[in-house]
DNA sequence: CTGAAAGCGCTTACAG
DNA sequence: CTGAAAGCGCTTACAG
């Protein structure tokens, strides 16, 4: 039986601390049922306040832990948490990483991760395997699979904790977490127009990423306010990948009115519009003016370092794991820190004459 | 009771996949006791073919997947591995995360990421208590923290499963993986001696990464093979960080008689290296070679694009996920594709004159 | 405010 | 080769 006497020698392995301390024994040495060390345990109001303290006690002295996997079982709900996401980025995936582990610290709950690929045709299966199969507390899910309808919809059936990171409002709110991508669009657009560019051009990313179109529309409002235009000709397609900004910027370059500033839609394709621009004999900033998005160390380690517009990935990421915890109520904090940015470094200047 | 009857309603829920099949579902559906079941689930010998086929198609028909929690109760240890580390770099994580889920896929098994401050004085007990709390079957262990031998021997000393990731063997062949970056530094020295050089630089990493020195004893080792030296004054330390690259650089070339290439640690310093030709005038290759280690990202978006080595990071990881999980004993395949290999782009050349 | 019983879904001895 | 009983360390009803 669970609540057998222990034999000596049990006793003497939690002493020396051979053996770790169950509800049985903090039950036994508190002289109180498991049940009410289970209530103090789970926080429960409907604990006298001499109990709880003996209680409390002696988990401090024998440096008691609840058994995650046992308490899972009996909750049937486990102290997981998936990080479920398809962006290839290597640091964005380790800054979500480290965000959503600020947020965790201290809650007990562990982080899992889980890479997928959003054009796989068992993607909704897949991943609601994985959730069942380990009984997740839930999940954070990040662009592109953030924004599929059909995974968040599967989410809601199997009833799974979700939040999902997006560059718009894509859920209710206790499910979302926006990034704002279109007001780092618009201080990119600005930061371009103020400076004087008349004629620019954008890269964007795929399609699929609603922040593509976030970034282009934030962009647009960016240049409008100081009466410039994005005309049609001067937009390519990219894949938030440095090889696909190298050739989009390819293509911008060889137009016969080509733009005097690029925005990218992220650092790696910036990068890739350098690489292009040095190939067609330019000189940056001074040719032309190079703008990216995300602030990533790619940005300072090419030459010119990139103007760029600061994504706070990390912070984003706490702010998800927080809301999936439950402890983002009362969040009074200045909105602002979670605000995409303008950083200028060398990639942008005036246009020349 | 857990072996009661169902009702009705519950075999309902069973077939529409409302309800997730247990282990009782198969054993009466199978008609056989759940100790059979238990016995097929974890491959004992001991079950006759025909109950096995029977069982089998219980558990194909049903979707039947035992859960890891009930299991992980019963066997006191989590089907979790953790990924314990301390480098910073981004891609370097995200690499061997993607290389340990590709050795872990179809296990069962979890990833838990746990990143770590080799610096803190609770490093031990941190770890310890994280393994504990979450029973891990195994942790991963990579540089530096994989070559700290008081983390080691408390995990010896706990029974936890364990893979050192190093540059040398620091650890029995069973709780290791080496990746050989003493290799590496030797292609690198190979490389500029080939083409000439006999002035090289060295950058080093930190002291605490054993790849530091490995490195660089590489390296001495490719320069001897061409009767060239590196000379004590050529050698600056670095941090394996940007900054620490350009800064280190930045002192290699105010020598009086500065070196014609410089072998840098990995990528990230190499790219602060080529920073500080930039701002000493001097241009990459002409007048002054550079190579890196790694060939992350970074080397292919600077300019000019790093030569390098290539550490096969995400393959280290399938190995290592391989060695825990124990299906490694027979690997036969080449040894070479685990092996530092050299990757000629363009910031090497001939010295001049 | 507190507790005895039953259960979560598995496995480990122990029998036979 | 197979099974009934007890247990892993917790929580959920249900009592009182």
């Amino acid at each position: 039986m669970s609540s057998r006497t222990p034999k000596p020698s049990d006793d003497e392995a939690l002493q020396s601390g051979r053996r770790r301390a169950t509800i049985n024994d903090v039950a036994r040495l508190a002289g109180v049922s498991k049940k009410t060390v289970s209530r103090v345990i789970n926080r429960s109001p409907s604990v006298r306040p001499e109990t709880r303290e003996k209680i409390e006690a002696v988990i401090a002295r024998y440096g008691y832990a609840p058994d995650p996997q046992a308490r899972g079982l009996a909750f049937r709900r486990s102290f997981l948490i998936g990080l479920i996401y398809d962006n290839p980025n290597p640091q964005y995936v380790v800054n979500m990483q480290l965000g959503l582990l600020d947020g965790m610290k201290g809650s007990g709950f562990e982080l899992v991760v889980h890479p997928c690929d959003r054009g796989s045709t068992t993607l909704v299966p897949d991943i609601r395997a994985f959730i069942e199969r380990q009984k997740l507390f839930g999940v954070v899910l990040t662009p592109s699979v953030s924004e599929d309808e059909a995974v968040a919809e599967m989410l809601r059936e199997i009833g799974c904790e979700y939040v999902r990171v997006a560059s718009i409002a894509v859920d209710a709110e206790a499910h979302s977490i926006v990034t704002r991508d279109r007001h780092g669009g618009l201080l990119a657009g600005r930061h371009l127009a103020e400076l004087g560019h008349r004629r620019l051009g954008f890269i964007s990313g795929p399609d699929r990423f609603r922040s593509s179109h976030e970034r282009r529309g934030g962009f647009e409002e960016g240049l409008k306010e100081h009466g410039a235009t994005l005309s049609a000709d001067c937009v390519a397609e990219g894949a938030y990948t440095f090889e696909s900004g190298m050739e989009a910027a390819a293509r911008l370059l060889a137009l016969k009115d080509r733009p005097t500033a690029i925005f990218a839609g992220n650092d790696e394709m910036a990068a890739g519009a350098l690489h292009a621009a040095r190939q067609a004999g330019l000189s940056v900033p001074e040719d032309l003016s190079v703008i990216g998005f995300d602030d990533f160390q790619i940005a300072s380690r090419v030459w010119p370092p990139l103007t760029t517009i600061r994504a706070p990935t990390r912070e984003i990421g706490r702010l998800a794991a927080d809301r999936l915890l439950g402890v983002m109520e009362g969040d009074k904090r200045d909105p602002e820190w979670r605000m995409p940015s303008l950083v200028v470094r060398g990639s942008t200047a005036a246009p020349k004459g």
